[in-house]
RNA sequence: GGGCGAUUAGCUCAGCUGGUUAGAGCGCCGUUCUCACACAGCGGAGGUCACUGGUUCGAGUCCAGUAUCGCCCA
């Protein structure tokens, strides 16, 4: 049993010490019982708000990343939810073709046994087992973390719905020439044995070489042509060398023949503008089949196309020799029979990219194969409008030209998987491989629809993930069919997701959005930073250098990861973290844990029924502190500047409220005075009505810790609904605020430090008494600080404060300057002399220094004429407080000389 | 090769449309275990805003260039 009943008021004191664990377990199930999650849960009338999430998927762990993501996606959602928007976050995943078949082949392997050996319906069936067991793991994982997604709307990519989806989908692209079935080169993953479209290799930089191959010249004994390659392997497949033609060094080359190493083929010297006569030799090797520059310039001059490559990498029959090694065997003998006959002219070392299959890392190979493509260009058109005409916005507005570099260059899609684990093509052939696409399954035999022949068999292939995932949007909702959701919800409102993911499936959600449904799917993407280590690494599982947010949960509370997370996201910039920096948002955490275990302290017997005057000057400051706060927080939020957000509240929180509001209460709280009585409930007035607003305001970014404060704060804070969850979201109230109360709790605050620290400065203990003199600049100041004198003596543990417009300096007195006051200490016999001459002379000198600032600026003919009128009256203000604080400062330091 | 981002206190970073004395967290120094909190209080030190030139009455902020680091695309 914690220290805190189940949502009740106050039974036993709470700890000292906020003890996250429990709060997040129990109300994590209270919202998702009470559907507080649901959009129904909030009453039509005030617009909606929607949201889906980027699905992670099935076999994936709740990485930082996910964290950051969802963290910003819930803050967004519950700050959308107390507005009164009718919410809705639709979860789930998706079925990561490559990725899960890849984990269920691997326990396969691990019984000896490979997936053919199972055969494809087994396969399926465990993979499905695979799924139920453990596909719901990332889910119950951002449920811990506190995202508030309706969870009774969770959705799988392949569930039946969204399958037929995918199904309708491909049928209408088909039915529009949309799609289409070719032979051409692809990336291909050898050992996934599948093809990847041209965002799932990823080149990286790595230390390769750069090998210079000499060419024989036919006939020309003695003559060769060098040509240079990163893999001198694919040489086997060579059909032609090319060079420009305008080189002047190959001109009587052209036309004539290499007699090709190793595999003895002629092939032609022909002339490409692919050649570049300014890089190395001039000359490059060509090999259709297994280069993509290299297929245009086959394309180009009808080359033969000659693959020497099995599926999975090894040479076939076209390699001679060779055939039967792996690749890079391969590449090894090349490299060691060139040398023997003297045909390896350099092995240069070089950076080179190198495409890594996305899912597996290993190097991809460009290889020929019948594959399926969408044809992108006029599908991505929309798309590209969109975006240019703002009705699909981005933000970080740089990363705009992201989407278009990529979306404008219409490169068309591999779609295509030789995987088991998808949605099956739903295109069947006749015996002249004749494609016929249709929503619901053609049995064998039966009749093509075009041609009238007799369907032979269903395309084996699979849909790349991504093609289900850019349906996402919709398909959750309930497309193709017109569910009350769909017209409900669709379109959505933001996507919030991370850059590398704009081409793989925010470009095409939004063409797809634009082609199914005729409207972009959300008005608003928002491209969170990549969380990187401490030295500015990206988190990887291979560099063992991630931080996991379940484990930081455990330590620091779920509420101070979240906090920490949002704390750091500035304008989409990435994000250097350290463990330590959990700290921070934990101790924060703990403050207000602490802070609202002291006004629960102070609030027993407090009915907020009762008709108080609110009057006292640090009750009107704190709510007009208050009122300013909400402007602050509900603009940031509106522009996505979560930083602020929490920079914001922590201000507030820790600086405005903890230090000096709490403390200004202290006094008045222990008063039992009749007097004291009316302050007293006027102090606990404040204080619920403002803990309950910073409650409200805190709760989408600390949900937990919140929500279980405002429980216990429920009793005496009289507009308080059930659920924090559920509460209505501070408007500003402009009758909050007072400007008299700040100009006054600002004297008193300066009275306080200068006690301070007159104290610090003379080596006197804090709870040493020490009397205050104050010289005020005219009769106003003085009556500020007769209103705030006996918070000031407390506060500033004063044994005197005597404050008029017409007091003598008392000798030997230390002297603090502020707010229109001179602020002495006579401490006869305690100054230090040389300290307190040394101070002033530093003090003197930098107000000196700021002076010479501004009466230069207001020297300055140009200022004064161009400046706007309120800039140049504020420097003469400034100038004037300047002058007269250095007349007060120099007069002290005439008194000590 | 093209594009983008970064360079501000010892560290990590704010600083929105140019306008008071450039801020925060952490760390550091001193002090206090005072009845919300030592995951704390109080006081303090610490910055030629990467460099060069320009625009402007005025530049951390705008422009051009340079350097270093990082990311993306080819």
């Amino acid at each position: 049993m914690g220290a805190c009943g189940t949502g009740g008021p106050m039974s036993e004191p709470l700890s000292t010490r906020y003890v996250a664990k429990d709060t997040e377990a129990r109300w994590g199930r209270v919202w998702e019982e009470e559907g507080c999650f649901r959009p129904e849960a909030v009453p039509e009338g005030r617009g909606r708000f929607v949201v889906v999430i980027p699905p992670p998927n099935v076999t994936g762990v709740l990485h930082m990343g996910h964290a950051l993501n969802n963290t910003l996606q819930d803050v967004l959602v519950r700050h959308a939810r107390m507005q009164g928007k009718r919410t809705l976050w639709v979860p789930g995943t998706d079925h990561a073709g490559i990725a899960t078949q890849n984990v269920v082949e691997k326990a396969l392997a691990s019984e000896g046994k490979s997936r053919d050996d199972v055969g494809r319906e087994a396969f399926l069936e465990r993979t499905w087992a695979w799924k139920e067991q453990y596909g719901g793991r990332i889910i119950e994982q951002l449920k811990r973390l506190g995202a508030s997604c309706d969870w009774t709307r969770t959705r799988f990519t392949m569930d039946e719905g969204l399958s037929r989806a995918v199904g309708e989908a491909f049928v209408r692209l088909f039915d529009k020439d949309l799609v289409y079935r070719g032979e051409r080169l692809i990336n291909w993953c050898p050992r996934c044995l599948t093809a990847l479209s041209d965002e799932e290799a990823e080149p990286r930089d790595e230390a390769g070489h750069f090998y210079h191959l000499k060419y024989p010249v036919k006939d020309q004994p003695g003559r060769f042509v060098v040509v240079a390659t990163t893999r001198p392997e694919t040489m086997l497949g060579d059909t032609a060398v090319a060079v420009h033609a305008d080189d002047e060094r190959y001109t009587d080359l052209i036309g004539q023949t290499i007699q090709l190493p190793l595999v003895d083929r002629e092939i032609p010297i022909i002339t490409d503008e692919h050649a570049d006569p300014t890089k190395g030799s001039g000359a490059v090797k060509i090999t259709p089949a297994h280069d993509f520059n290299d297929f245009e310039v086959g394309n180009r001059h009808a080359l033969e196309r000659i693959n020497v490559f099995t599926e999975d990498a090894k040479v076939n029959e076209h390699g001679g020799p060779y055939a039967g090694l792996d690749r890079f065997e391969a590449r090894k003998k090349v490299l060691a029979d060139l040398e023997a006959q003297e045909l390896l002219a350099e092995v240069e070392d070089k950076e080179i990219p190198l495409p890594r299959c996305y899912r597996c890392s290993t190097v991809v190979e460009p290889y020929l194969s019948k594959q399926w493509f969408v044809r992108m260009r006029p599908l991505l058109e929309p798309a590209a409008a969109a975006v240019k005409d703002g009705r699909v916005n981005i933000l970080p507005d740089r990363y705009v030209r992201t989407y278009l570099d990529w979306v404008e260059q219409y490169r068309d899609w591999c779609i295509s998987r030789q995987i088991w684990w998808g949605h099956r093509i739903p295109v069947w052939y006749d015996e002249d491989e004749v494609p016929a696409a249709s929503t619901t399954p053609l049995d064998i035999g039966a009749p093509h629809p075009t041609t009238g022949k007799p369907i032979v068999r269903q395309d084996d292939d699979v849909l790349d993930t991504w093609f289900s995932s850019q349906l996402w949007p919709f398909s959750v909702l309930g497309w193709p069919d017109q569910t009350e959701d769909l017209a409900n919800y669709y379109a959505t409102d933001v996507l919030v997701t991370a850059r590398d993911i704009i081409y793989f499936w925010v470009a095409r959600m939004v063409m797809c959005g634009i082609e199914f449904m005729d409207e972009v799917p959300y008005h608003t993407v928002y491209i969170n930073g990549t969380v990187l280590d401490s030295i500015g690494r990206r988190m990887s599982k291979s560099l063992g250098n991630g931080i996991d947010p379940l484990e930081m949960g455990d330590k620091y509370g779920m509420d101070a990861v979240r906090w920490t997370l949002v704390s750091l996201t500035t304008e989409g910039q990435d994000i250097k973290l350290s463990e330590g920096r959990f700290e921070g948002g934990r101790n924060f955490v703990n403050k207000l844990w602490n802070a609202s275990r002291f006004v629960l302290m102070n609030l027993e017997g407090f009915d907020p029924s009762s008709d108080v005057t609110i009057d006292a000057p640090e009750d009107r400051w704190v709510l007009t502190r208050f009122a300013n706060l909400v402007t602050d927080v509900s603009a940031a939020l509106e522009n996505y500047r979560f930083h602020e957000v929490g920079q914001k509240l922590y201000a507030f929180t820790w600086n405005v409220f903890c230090d000096w509001y709490l403390e200004l209460t202290k006094v008045r709280m222990q008063d039992v005075t009749a007097a004291g009585t009316d302050s007293r409930r006027a102090a606990q007035q404040v204080l619920a009505t403002v803990l309950d607003g910073l409650l409200r305001l805190l709760h989408p970014i600390i949900p937990f810790v919140t929500e279980e404060l405002r429980s216990h704060l429920r009793p005496y804070a009289p507009d308080a609904g059930e659920r924090l969850i559920l509460d209505t979201w501070p408007t500003f109230d402009p009758s909050l605020v007072d400007a008299t109360a700040e100009s006054e709790v600002d004297r008193l605050i300066a009275l306080v430090k200068a006690a301070r620290v007159v104290r610090d400065r003379m080596g006197l203990s804090p709870r040493k008494e020490i009397s205050l003199i104050v010289r005020c600049a005219e009769p106003a100041v003085a009556a500020i600080v007769e209103r705030i004198r006996d918070r000031a003596v407390a506060l500033g543990v004063l044994s005197g404060l005597t404050a008029g417009t017409d007091i003598e300096k008392p000798p030997k007195s230390s002297a603090v300057v502020e707010e229109g006051m001179e602020i002495f200490v006579p401490l006869e016999g305690l100054i230090d002399l040389d300290a307190e001459l040394a101070r002033l002379d530093k003090e003197i000198k930098q107000h000196e220094g700021w002076l010479t600032g501004v009466q230069k600026k207001l020297g300055n003919e140009g200022f004064v004429a161009k400046a706007p009128p309120e800039v140049v009256e504020r420097e003469k203000e400034r100038m004037g407080e300047l002058e007269e604080k250095l007349v007060r400062l120099r007069s002290n330091r005439a008194d000590f000389g």
